[in-house]
RNA sequence: GGUCCCUUCGUCUAUCGGUUAGGACACCAGGUUUUCAUCCUGGUAAGAGGGGUUCGACUCCCCUAGGGACUACCA
């Protein structure tokens, strides 16, 4: 019988496996200070970056960076089915673009750093075998050779018969068979997968304890779960313990759905004989559909892809201070009294991050803490990384950009540098394109019926004469008031008031206002009825620029 | 069905038994500006419902309702 057992395991486990004792010595616990975080990030590589997965990343990496601790990168990849190459790499580089950097595991070069390795569990493989082979030794766990077929049927049976769902207790028919039946089994080829043996009883209550959601009671694990599957890898939840205890992560930040699973996950560390590391389940980011809120999901929402972003153009750092803002809702007010401090210097707490069931995503303010963002950076930068973005999706943007970078630099800078209210009207990189079009010459033209419509204004003649007066006075470096007072008088002397108020006060003295004149000035320059200040798009127009146009009443 | 979580303005949230229930975004109104974007001032707007406990409840307890998660050889 025990010879037997062991023939069983050595045919289960045919290679040379190094013992619990030795990974223990391999991977050691790392000596660091008791409030010291060790945390990590564990994506499934399935072909995109989620949102929530960067929400995650960023809070785990701040915490940890905040204690002098360690923010490891973990790949989980044990569902083969579902993999998309590549896209462990894309995670790695997506977390150095959003400036989260992880001090172990894929870097954004795609090298591995870190002694706790190999970080991607595909690789682990000996990691995991060898301590299910020592559960199987003891006892703790057995081959099942159920088939998915005799799984659904008993779900099935299960279901009609009013009974808890899975495989348990009486149900885990292969619990109780013997070795020479698993001996057997093996010898007609089928491949088995690994269960645990578990000793919970659903009717005893466990105390788990979640540093958001606080200390719950649960009932106790009974489930013989899967912890190895046929194909030979490990499932979840076995990975998950192995791994967090052999890299040594004390604290275990995820998504809430994992929340259910935390009885059964206790119990897998006790079984093994480790501490377990300290548990926050965060909620997931929400949005709403047809007046539900659920999850945002890849398949129906394209903000749930990190890709979507980059691709509109939002800075890295608006997005970053989004995230914080839902993480931590004192985030704005901190922002508030540090106009110029970086994020980084934010100090994230656990405590206040939110209990709810999940924030809606909420793409109308993440779009005024871009603007924020954006008004906050001089013109050299707001030309670089809208080049950079243009270059990556809109040629035609990036070839004009690069035209002449010193004149799309002055472009830029209009009401900006210096400005007391920079402007505040860009929130993405893709906006540049529709704000900068009139400096250009290429295929600039004013529309025939705005054209009309200030001419229905001003009597074309007298829009002439208004030009020539105008041009006859101007000067391409006069500021801001010269330039206003000279309009002024080109206005007044047309028969237009020199301000509003002036206007509003006897408006039939007047044929129109100073502004009326703007307008005019402003469609012949630009082709638009709203730009911003007509002085300084005048100076970087240039005078030959500026007489062309207006010459083209 | 079972297990568990959640519920304050439209949205994100503050409040940890005593507040005119605060802020931010959005929205509306007024003001400033040559237009717009700003900026300034003001405004609309909330404790799911019902029971308790208490001098007093958004806050503690119970029930109901609504929403969500999990219930795989997926994570």
């Amino acid at each position: 019988m025990n010879n037997n057992h062991d023939l069983l395991i050595k045919r289960l486990f045919p290679e040379e496996l190094p013992s619990p004792a030795e990974l223990e010595k391999k991977y050691p616990p790392r000596s660091l200070a008791e409030t010291t975080m060790v945390t990590r990030v564990a994506p499934s590589p399935t072909g995109f970056v989620h949102f929530g997965g960067l929400y995650a990343s960023l809070i785990s990496e701040r915490l940890a960076h905040q204690s002098s601790g360690i923010f490891i990168l973990r790949i989980e990849d044990t569902d083969k089915k579902r993999e998309v190459a590549g896209t462990a790499e894309l995670f790695a580089h997506s977390l150095k673009q959003y400036g989260i950097i992880n001090d172990e595991g894929l870097n954004e070069k795609s090298e591995e750093i870190g002694n706790y390795g190999p970080y991607k569990q595909s690789e682990r493989s000996a990691i995991y075998h060898a301590y299910i082979k020592d559960l199987l030794q003891q006892g703790k766990a057995y081959p099942c050779f159920a088939t998915t077929e005799e799984l659904e049927a008993l779900r099935n049976q299960q279901e009609t018969m009013g009974d808890r769902s899975g495989y348990y207790g009486r149900f885990a028919t292969w619990r109780e068979k013997s070795t020479e039946e698993a001996l057997a089994a093996l010898d007609k080829g089928f491949k088995p997968v690994i269960r645990l043996k578990s000793p919970g009883n659903f009717q005893n209550k466990i105390m788990v304890d979640d540093l958001l959601i606080g200390k719950r009671e649960m009932p106790e694990n009974d489930q013989d779960i899967v912890i190895m599957k046929s194909d030979g890898l490990p499932t979840y939840h076995f990975a998950h313990a192995v791994d967090d205890h052999l890299m040594r992560t004390t604290h275990v930040i995820r998504g809430n759905e994992w929340f259910p699973s935390l009885p059964l996950h206790l119990q897998l560390f006790s079984i093994l004989g480790w501490k377990a590391p300290v548990y926050a389940h965060l909620a997931p980011i929400q949005k709403i559909d047809n007046g539900n809120k659920r999850k945002l999901s890849k398949r129906k929402d394209q903000e749930a892809d990190l890709s979507y972003y980059k691709k509109a153009g939002y800075p890295e750092e608006a997005v970053i201070e989004y995230l914080l803002n839902l993480a931590n809702s004192n985030f704005e007010d901190w922002r508030r009294e540090h106009l110029d401090t970086d994020n980084g210097e934010f100090v994230l707490s656990l405590k206040k991050l939110a209990k709810s069931n999940g924030p809606l995503f909420d793409l109308i303010k993440l779009t005024d803490i871009s603007k924020e963002i954006i008004a906050k950076m001089n013109a050299d930068e707001v030309l670089e990384r809208s080049l950079v973005w243009a270059k990556e999706f809109d040629q035609d943007l990036a070839k004009r950009l690069e035209s002449d970078t010193a004149y799309s630099r002055q472009i830029l800078n209009i009401e900006r540098e210096g400005a007391i209210k920079p402007r505040k009207d860009i929130s993405r990189w893709s906006e540049i394109g529709e704000e900068i079009e009139y400096f250009y010459d290429d295929d600039f033209t004013v529309e025939a019926s705005l054209k009309q419509e200030i001419l229905n204004e001003i009597e074309p003649n007298q829009a002439k004469l208004i030009i020539q007066d105008f041009l006859s006075t101007y000067n391409i470096e006069d500021g801001q008031e010269e330039w206003f007072d000279k309009l002024k008088v080109v206005a007044e002397k047309h028969g237009y008031a020199g301000n509003n108020k002036e206007y509003k006060a006897s408006p039939d003295k007047y044929k129109g206002q100073v502004g009326t004149v703007a307008k005019l000035l402003r469609i012949l320059l630009t082709g638009r009825t709203q730009t911003p200040n007509l002085c300084a798009i005048m100076q970087v127009m240039g005078q030959k620029r500026v007489e062309k146009r207006l010459r083209e009443i």
